[in-house]
DNA sequence: GTGTAATGCTATTGG
DNA sequence: AGCATTACAC
């Protein structure tokens, strides 16, 4: 109980200082989640009330984890009232509840990336714009970095600097292609990530009423990651907490790494200036990693110029130093990597979950699988294609969308010819056509199809008929039956269960599975009763009546009014009404006694899992153990007591689009930060000589950053034992390739230079780099591998020299001159 | 309109 | 190399 004695000084004063802005610098591992949830409970103990408490994470993950951990300081009964969750997850519910403000209604759907970009593409075909010069993905990214600064599409239009930027680029017309997206998707009744943040502040800044009903339940707020906040997200708060100022931020600014999708890392830094009267604490002593990984991490982030003064230290024990292990090939990288972990296994009696092996970009992944796998390794791979982005899962959903929400012209077009109903590219391009002339939804056309002049024969007609009544089927059961039920009568009256039904081949068995698992989620989720203390679910509920009952009875005559309008329209309007009523329900404290509950339905299951990622799924006992592969922004927040950077390459890690500025090369540095301090006690560094990219071999180097850690915090170089069994094995040429490093190695750079030249020396041969020094454009050179070329090109600075060589046989190929052992032949 | 073969583009990082 | 879009034959 008493938690406070669990607490060094710092911890303890920034827990205590309750009232007025606070700032906590947490230097990585340092214990801000312990920091976090204390004063969360601390308040509570103090009397605040826990719905008055507002809690944004990074994920939703962290949010549970954090619920949970209060729940056993303060109990269950209490902690369920706490908000806690996301920036998103958090105003997406506070957007349902006062959608209709804002001219929403309250069953808004939420675009991912995919059906942003597909609009897009819509639009670009509207506009008759090339899709090479407007790249989709460029295009929303430009669109979304104007709404995280608050800039609408009007005022992006009328904005020179934006117009200016946009005409150099030779992409003028994104401003008009960004006017009609906003409008499409507001036809649509649908918002994209960034709409939940940007509408949420129109809500708070149109109406006053709104805010300070919200700025009076928050009278407590706290953000966690504050480094990686936005604009938008800083305005909301900034908002939200003016009447009380009880605003409290923590972050470390030598771990931002979202710049690149609008993070801004002045948040953090200007925040003194917004709040003069500021308490600002810094945690710096790490309670997570051993001496060597702290100091090597602080030897790495010391080469960053812009960042706030702060020394991160530890009690921990010294500990292994940093190993550095290098590769021929990517794939043998997997191998060592592999090796190593079984190895440690062994020695150590360590857990597959101890392991992580993390990497710059997710097309690493699979070498490390490969590699895993061939030694019976159980491993789980994080981020990349989630399991709500398999296209057989987002089908159905998008029949469950649009099922919710018949306005959601993303889900629309994925299905209206899927499974195949004979409704064309042509036909749909007719509608689409109708619906931006008469300035409606897709939905609306189709369904009013004989008010609308267009060219579709009867035989089509039909066919779009009978989709509609489909969809109004699914939309009518929505509201009559649960989430199960509904998802079960989709699957199978689609079509799609049938599609892979009779499909045989193991890619049609595991989507029918995928669909199965889904359908089990269902299942689950609407069977569910009274959820467990502290869970998600049980937020949602409190959260609902608060918020909604209050507006209940005026929004229940509102929807009916508003569902008069189309059959269809009332189908959903009803569902909502209907979930309004839930709603209330709830607010009264249930009982197992009371009257058995309707079943939790499709709608709201579709809203849990709208923002729902990889990081927060609930893992089953089976996969418990196992090691964890991700990249390393997705690693963020996480320790493991071993972790493995893979891929320590220039051009990759930092990655080649960093190059150019400093302050992108600064956040590989702090990514590169982040990645060393999620180790517990051992850092394990690869880096490979060569590698797959669009399926041809490049050579690389090792990455800057390797040679930025002190040496002192490196292990000596040793060859492992596996490393040279399977060398000679395997490939002659690679003992070879590794030996006789460079002698007259670059002395700036010790570190990899005295690694390189240990392991040389325990294998040499007869290769001499000096006999390179003379090597011109135009001379004949041989390779172990790739045989006899000409060099066309030499660049860098000796002993980090390359040469193009165009191989008779291999083609062409950059070589790093100290690696390829070239013969000079002429 | 549908299904398959050929082409072409791509891979930062993510809610 | 792998995926998506496009081109072409039915």
């Amino acid at each position: 109980m008493n938690y406070l004695d669990e607490l060094n000084e710092s911890q303890k004063q920034a827990v205590l200082a309750t009232e007025g802005p606070v700032m906590i610098v947490a230097g990585a591992g340092s214990g801000k989640t312990r920091v976090l949830t204390y004063r969360v409970a601390h308040l509570m103990q103090k009397g605040v009330d826990a719905f008055n408490i507002l809690s944004l994470t990074f994920t939703n993950k962290a949010a549970k984890a954090m619920k949970e951990r209060i729940t056993k300081i303060v109990g269950g009964a209490e902690s369920r009232n706490l908000w806690m969750g996301t920036f998103h997850s958090v105003f997406a519910r506070i957007l349902r509840a006062e959608a209709e403000k804002i001219g929403y209604p309250t069953n808004f759907t939420i675009y991912d990336t995919e059906d942003s970009k597909g609009l897009i593409k819509d639009i670009l075909k509207e506009l008759n714009l090339d899709e090479k010069v407007y790249k989709p993905g460029l295009v929303y990214n430009r669109i979304s970095a104007a709404k995280n600064n608050l800039i609408s599409a009007t005022s992006y239009r009328n904005n020179t600097q934006a117009q200016e930027e946009d005409k150099s680029s030779g992409k003028p017309l994104i401003g008009n292609i960004y006017e009609r997206y906003a409008k499409r998707c507001f036809k649509a009744s649908a918002m994209d990530f960034d709409d939940l943040l940007f509408n949420t502040n129109v809500l708070l800044r149109d109406f006053p009423e709104v805010l300070l009903k919200y700025q009076e339940r928050f009278k407590y707020i706290l953000v966690d990651e504050y480094q990686d906040t936005n604009f938008s997200q800083y305005v909301i708060i900034k908002q939200l907490a003016a009447r009380y100022e009880n605003i409290c931020v923590v972050g470390d600014d030598a771990q931002s790494i979202y710049a690149f999708r609008g993070a801004n890392i002045q948040n953090i830094l200007n925040f003194e200036k917004d709040y003069p009267d500021l308490k600002t604490f810094k945690l710096e002593q790490n309670y997570r990693s051993t001496k060597n990984i702290v100091n090597a991490a602080n030897s790495v982030i010391a080469n960053n110029k812009e960042q706030l003064q702060k020394l991160v230290w530890t009690e921990n024990d010294s500990g292994d130093r940093i190993k550095l292990m290098r590769a021929l090939t990517d794939n043998e990288e997997g191998y060592l990597v592999a090796n190593s972990i079984f190895e440690i296994k062994m020695q150590n009696q360590t857990h597959n979950k101890s392991f992580a092996i993390l990497y710059r970009t997710n097309a690493q992944s699979r070498a490390m699988e490969e590699a895993l796998r061939r030694l019976n390794i159980p491993y789980k791979i994080y981020g990349g294609l989630s399991f709500y982005q398999r296209k057989e899962i987002k089908d159905i959903l998008a029949y469950c969308r649009l099922s919710i929400n018949n306005h959601d012209e993303e889900s629309l077009k994925r299905i209206i010819n899927y499974p195949a109903r004979g409704i064309g590219d042509t036909t749909i391009q007719k509608i689409m056509l109708a619906a931006t002339d008469h300035d409606v939804s897709i939905w609306t056309i189709l369904d009013n199809i004989n008010d609308f002049t267009l060219e579709i024969n009867s035989g089509t007609k039909s066919k779009l008929d009978a989709f509609i009544t489909l969809i109004k089927n699914f939309s009518a059961a929505a509201i009559t039956k649960g989430a199960y039920e509904v998802g079960e009568y989709i699957a199978n009256a689609s079509g799609i269960l049938k599609e892979f039904y009779t499909d045989r081949t193991p890619e049609g068995v595991s989507r029918y599975e995928n669909i199965q698992e889904l359908l089990n989620g269902m299942k689950e989720f609407s069977e569910e009763e009274e959820p467990e203390v502290g869970s998600q679910e049980n937020e949602v509920a409190s959260e609902k009546n608060e918020v909604e009952s209050e507006e209940l009875e005026e929004r229940s005559a509102k929807l009916e009014e508003r569902s008069q309008e189309t059959e269809a329209g009332s189908a959903t309007l009803e569902a909502r009404s209907q979930e309004l009523e839930v709603g209330s329900e709830n607010q009264e404290p249930r009982t197992k006694n009371q009257e058995p509950r309707t079943k939790k339905q499709l709608a709201e299951f579709m809203q849990d899992i709208a923002l729902l990622t990889d990081a927060d799924k609930e893992e089953d006992d089976t996969e418990k153990d196992r090691v964890s592969l991700m990249t390393i922004h997705a690693a963020k927040g996480l320790e493991f007591p071993y972790v493995f950077v893979v891929g320590m390459e220039e051009n990759l890690f930092p990655s080649q689009l960093s190059l150019n500025s400093r302050s992108d090369l600064e956040e590989e540095r702090r990514l590169f930060y982040v990645a060393l301090t999620r180790a517990e006690k051992k850092i394990t560094l690869s880096f490979s000589l060569t590698r797959y990219r669009w399926g041809n071999l490049i050579n690389c180097e090792p990455s800057r950053f390797i040679e930025e850690i002190e040496q002192k915090y490196l292990e000596a170089p040793s060859a492992p034992q596996h490393d040279q069994e399977r060398t000679t094995q395997r490939d002659p040429g690679f003992t070879k390739f590794k030996s006789k490093q460079p002698q007259a190695n670059n002395p700036a750079h010790p570190i990899l230079k005295k690694n390189l030249v240990k392991v040389s020396t325990a294998r040499n041969t007869n290769f001499d780099p000096e006999s390179l020094k003379d090597l011109q454009v135009g001379m004949q050179v041989e390779h172990e591998k790739f045989g006899t070329g000409q060099v066309t090109n030499m660049e860098g600075i000796y002993p980090n020299n390359k040469a193009t060589v165009v191989f008779d046989k291999a083609g062409q190929k950059q070589l790093l001159l100290k690696f390829a052992r070239l013969k000079i032949l002429n």
